[in-house]
DNA sequence: ATTCTATTTCGTTGTATGGCGAAATGACGT
DNA sequence: ACGTCATTTCGCCATACAACGAAATAGAAT
């Protein structure tokens, strides 16, 4: 890995909001509105970071219809991404920051996706 | 290890300069005059670059009369740090920056550092 | 004590980046 | 075709940060 694709990825682990993320994606893949909903930030804001994520290859993107499901990469990653994923999870397993998030998305897990993206085009 | 912690770890690594720095202390210790030579960036901006480099745990500073020598952290560094570090090192390890990096900082090592701390003073 | 000398701190400047709202895009349903 | 809806792109603002030079600090040497 060069130099350049490598900052690619620090800078985008850079920022408390996209490593919330990556961590959201832990057990599960997620629709960008699901992801949108547990920040509670803009839905612009929310893409750029998603840009920069899928940019550095910290995340894989699936388009659904209207819908944009996001998941970490799989096994077939580039080392350097899959390292820096396995140094994120394990050095954040016990912050309360991450458990609270877990908590608020287990919740949004529950509830229907449709409802969720409703209220954002309200807001 | 908290998110507060993490994102100093993070944020750190998120320049290009200073991940050059860690990897040019990879073989060995060196001079703040040193280091500084080897990038030709001002004193006062190195400075900065050690100061959030040390304030995330990646570097330790050792202080001889004038002198300031950083090095890398021993094994007793957090775990987070250290497998920062290891992941820097085995992604960058064939990077063309890196290796004229390498390449410019064995003539460094064989000047008398005296030297060049004068000649830093002068510009 | 005073004068060099290595490094840090301070103040400034230009650029990068996170945040938002509004407009544009792309995809579905009618 | 048209309107609706999820997401992205664009334009803007405020803040963060890298870079510099100048002044301040800390240590050695005279």
């Amino acid at each position: 890995m060069n130099m350049r694709e490598f900052m690619n990825i620090t800078k985008a682990l850079g920022d408390a909001t996209r490593i919330r993320v990556l961590l959201a994606l832990r057990q599960q893949e997620l629709c960008a509105c699901q992801i949108t909903e547990l920040f509670g930030l803009a839905q612009s804001t929310m893409s750029k970071h998603f840009y920069l994520l899928r940019q550095a290859g910290l995340i894989d993107s699936r388009k659904e219809g209207r819908w944009v499901y996001y998941a970490l990469p799989g096994k077939e990653a580039p080392p350097a991404v899959l390292e820096a994923l396995k140094w994120v999870r394990r050095s954040l397993t016990d912050d309360p920051t991450i458990a609270r998030d877990a908590k608020i998305l287990r919740k949004i897990l529950k509830l229907d996706p449709v409802e969720i993206c409703k209220n954002q085009c309200r807001s």
